[in-house]
DNA sequence: GCGGCGCTGTGATCCAGGTCACACTTTCGG
DNA sequence: CCGAAAGTGTGACCTGGATCACAGCGCCGC
């Protein structure tokens, strides 16, 4: 329960709760593990809850009839997602997994309306987010429209290298592992086609490999790579 | 006044609101016209306020350094943007041009945020509209990432003859009078291409050219035609 | 009613990236 | 610690769409 309203005051939307209220939600809220790899949702399925990540990662994506999915977000531990089927009464837009072992607060419809229309705060703060996703999506869509897949692995690495990296003496280095078959589902290609081009990208020195997680040794070339291939 | 009041009373988000706050918001808010192609904001400039459409229509776009950008979306009468700017107080995530002679109402940020804040309906109401836009925003980026240029076209087709259908004996009218050039920038693909796809499509007998508009014969045949090519 | 400009249609080329097919390397579960 | 499975690197090939280059067409303004 003290786990739970801590948690709870670390999501910015709930962040405007008194300390009572906070426990009363934690109180209502389903907690709810999942596996490496275990599905949390289903693309078109009906929604009733959000999700607030306690500990874990998760994935958020598009499948695709042919295999291949577009992966839409990756989140950590205090992130939320599946608001929008309850905002707006539409089945689930997209896909979840859970990446590693994962854990979840499910708040169901009903809690979550209310806190909405009694905190005018925690309203605007998912406001907020929700802006900041659409944003975010149709930047991906500008940058599938826009730019050659050279480009959008460059921009992906330097995205990546923003919410995930830690600085070091060499460079940034990506602290999340990630497969070539990940990144390319990010970016909405190949998985030979990434190879490719990171590949290039390690001949010119602009990255490395170190393990399983990248290091970006010279970010102002990547940036120079987008928009050119 | 009279006319302001009522057109605030058709805009879902404000439909909560009293008469008194309705003629309040009226006089608060800034007439404002553009002209046929006039821009009304551009990409990353700060934001400001939000715009209702009145009468006229607007295209939301994103522009592309090479000239062909990506259309995002047409709005009429009665549709609001420009709120995500307020929300969550970036700069303006893409550009706004009136496609012919149209008069908006502008409101500010603090009277929105004020309605927001003071009306959990309104905000509730707000909240469903932008998931609905993130919603779609994420259907595009899956389009261009899954769909080849055929199955782009004749999607984009049933969701213009959905939005802006009009019920026929031969079939659906698209009301809307809409170039070539025009669909290539919904659809993120040259105008060349866009016309190959026609052709083979009338052809087939699928659709047909009403002067400026377009003319669905086969709506089953069409929606076969998304996802093979 | 006529001249011009913005649309439409289509052919000829070219090439980025998808597909297929493998060999090699790392990692991790048992 | 070992063997299978997952991930990586690359070559050969093919093709959908971009690009360029025109030739008609029709609508609009004067």
């Amino acid at each position: 329960m003290t786990r739970a309203g801590d948690l709870l005051r670390r999501v910015p939307f709930l962040a405007a709760l008194t300390l009572t209220d906070r426990r009363a939600l934690a109180a209502a809220a389903n907690h709810r593990r999942f596996g490496r790899g275990e599905a949390i949702f289903h693309k078109d399925e009906r929604g009733e809850s959000l999700f607030i990540i306690e500990e874990g990662s998760v994935r958020i994506f598009l499948p695709s009839p042919q295999g291949a999915d577009l992966t839409l977000a990756v989140l950590g531990a205090g992130d939320f997602f599946g608001e929008m089927a309850l905002l707006d009464g539409g089945p689930r837009s997209a896909s979840a997994t859970a990446l590693r072992e994962t854990a979840t607060l499910a708040l169901g419809r009903a809690d979550f309306t209310a806190v909405l229309q009694s905190r005018p705060q925690s309203a605007m703060a998912v406001l907020a987010a929700v802006a900041q996703r659409l944003r975010e999506a149709d930047e991906m869509a500008g940058d599938l429209a826009f730019l050659d897949v050279g480009g959008r692995v460059a921009k992906k690495l330097l995205e990546l290298a923003a919410a995930h990296g830690v600085q070091r003496p060499e460079g940034t280095l990506l602290e999340l592992p990630l497969t070539q078959e990940g990144l390319a589902n990010m970016v909405g290609v190949t998985r030979e086609s990434v190879n490719r081009h990171l590949s290039t990208l390690r001949r010119l020195g602009v990255i490395a490999r170190e393990g399983r997680r990248f290091l970006i040794r010279d970010a102002e070339a990547l940036r120079r790579y987008v928009g050119e291939g």
